[in-house]
DNA sequence: AATAAAAGAATGAACGTTCATTTTTACGTA
DNA sequence: TACGTAAAAATGAACGTTCATTCTTTTATT
């Protein structure tokens, strides 16, 4: 792989025209030629930028990942009581996959196949941390069940993956007060009940 | 297609081979001769009992989504309380996803990728009634929270396929205790709570 | 003019599907 | 029961196409 220069544009038209490909017909079933002609670039030029064709769909993953953590991120402090950040990032979440449909359809595909590498996915995975942190304390102060952490992102953050799918189909429409009830399902499922 | 006699294992073994081949490498990454060869059969065989390899991946969704709703709602009955009914509901698919991973596996891939045809989804999500209905008494009745019905699926069911998915990874085991736990979330997602 | 970037055509492997042939099964006849 | 035969089932090799990747040439940049 050389040096890129003017070239930063060409990149990312690859990976923007592979995650669209990737969302309407899966990888495997997008070629390369595909990929280059919707970029406007020749097939050959790909493999000045990428390895080869796994390679552009890993970094495509982890570029597209980390922008999604990042968002998520964005206006959360620690300084936050936990129920006041889990609203702040889960809408923040929420916010990315109703803005960015694209991008949050293609992470959806990724984690639910093995088109992506073990390794990729687990870079990907790194960023989740602050929540973790966020849902221990929670767990210490009483407030989130004490559960596995598979289990509080099982119920409150993946079903938005779901939403999002049938979105796409539009069978349904993930529109603000389905946003609010969401919120509420997630909080409802994650947090700790006064006994009854 | 002709009458298919004593051929009956055969087309089984095809199903099983491609299960397990598509759970391993995905669709497109898996070649008819491979399957062939895991069924024990010449690759020219696979036509006499599926058209394309397209058919043979719709045919192995629709019967395996087929047995998947039956054993969901084997043990369910219309009489059952509601709270009663989308425990036993919910328990069964739990327990279908524990016993028949392999099974399990193959539909949340195909469910969340574009490989399988949008009518042989929709084939397969017609057996799935009587779980809105029971939604529907529950809503009437003031248990279940007004909402629809992709919410109330994606919050108390869906979960589930992520934990599986984890699972096969081996990060996550999902053992009887943590069953416990998942019924919890998934319930007190989507019933209504007395006010506080 | 020299070097880097990009292009298009070429290559070779892999794959889905079909074809020509062989093997197995079913069954009527002796 | 044993045999002969026709149909069905199954096979392995072959075909034609598609596709990722590379090679050679052209274009742009410094």
């Amino acid at each position: 792989m050389a040096q890129l220069k003017k070239s930063i544009e060409k990149r990312n038209a690859l990976i923007e025209a592979t995650i669209m490909l990737v969302n309407n017909s899966g990888f495997h079933a997008t070629p390369m030629s595909k990929i280059a002609k919707m970029a406007n670039v020749s097939p050959a030029t790909i493999y000045l930028y990428f390895d080869n064709k796994q390679d552009l769909l890993n970094k495509t993953y982890i570029q597209v990942k980390e922008a999604y953590t990042k968002y998520a991120f964005a206006t959360y402090s620690t300084e936050m009581s936990v129920e006041e950040g889990f609203e702040n990032i889960w809408k923040r979440i929420a916010n990315f996959k109703l803005k960015e449909v694209k991008n949050a359809l293609f992470l959806a595909q990724c984690d639910n196949s093995p088109i992506i590498d073990e390794t990729s996915k687990e870079e990907g995975i790194k960023h989740l941390q602050p929540l973790l942190t966020l849902w221990e304390k929670g767990q210490k102060e009483g407030i989130i069940k004490p559960i596995s952490n598979y289990l509080l992102y099982a119920y409150s953050i993946n079903p938005l993956s779901f939403l999002m799918i049938n979105q796409k189909k539009g069978v349904f429409q993930l529109d603000n007060s389905h946003i609010e009830d969401a919120y509420n399902c997630a909080w409802n499922s994650i947090r700790i009940h006064k006994q009854s």
